[in-house]
DNA sequence: CTGCGTGCAAAGTATTTGCAAACCG
DNA sequence: CGGTTTGCAAATACTTTGCACGCAG
């Protein structure tokens, strides 16, 4: 995965702080929380504000790099996401991770908004919550 | 529409306050931020304190009276609904109406969720942003 | 070079909490 | 009367902003 690349391409530029960023969210595999970001960014770097971080990931997120999670607790929380197309996600509450879902109900939620309403859809948000496969195999063990 | 019938239901003392806050997020048909409640109660009332009316939001929101708005900004909303059902809703992004939408894809989604991932789902959130025929009426006739 | 990116310090601001007093049932 | 509910003041904590300096292209 050629991060330095995918920045180039977005016309941004490749600084060590931006790549390690993507890096981060990139090898967690579950979606982060600005400060954690930061925790593991202190690691790689002696100076690191989290001022950078939030506003990196904010600028990734809205070139569409990453993704963020929506979280009933109305925090901030990011992870990366290489699907370029229009789709959703399930997101496992025990581990965090996250999964691209295919299915999108987005042209019947159109026709009902048109039929009943009249109104004209712009956009629509979706998420699915549970426990993935991995999170219900380890409760199973510990049983 | 007898809130204190309601609140008694559901086992919440009928204090002026409480009452007080369902109706005006009862006349508004649109959704309201808890200080936007707030500037409404000071109307109403010589004291009163906007924990107050965070609290009770949180609570009515609890029981299922109210709802909540997702929004992007992550601040929170509230607006009477009175359906029982599981739904979802279409809001407008220019006056801040909601609508009720009957159409939710739930066995599609848990289908593919334990097909593809064999995980369990255990919720899921879904809102639709738009522009409903009112405000798309008002927008013709300034052109 | 030159403008984007960053560090640091500081501000902002929605939302919560603690506690004593008031109040509903 | 007893457990809720409320007011007020204060705290929390996440997120954002301003500005001068540094670095990528």
């Amino acid at each position: 995965m050629d991060h330095n690349h995918i920045l180039k391409e977005l016309k941004l530029k490749a600084t060590p702080k931006r790549l390690a960023i993507l890096d981060i969210l990139y090898h967690a595999s579950i979606y982060l929380s600005p400060d954690e970001v930061w925790t593991q960014m202190k690691e790689r770097f002696r100076t690191i504000g989290l001022p950078t971080v939030y506003r990196n990931l904010e600028e990734l997120a809205g070139r569409g790099i990453i993704s963020k999670v929506i979280h009933p607790d109305r925090k901030l929380y990011y992870f990366f996401c290489g699907n370029r197309e229009h789709h959703h996600h399930f997101v496992c509450t025990s581990c965090r991770k996250v999964n691209d879902l295919s299915f999108c109900a987005f042209e019947e939620i159109q026709k009902e908004v048109s039929r009943t309403l009249n109104a004209t859809v712009s956009s629509h948000i979706m998420q699915v919550f549970g426990i993935c496969s991995n999170c219900s195999a380890n409760k199973e063990e510990e049983q």
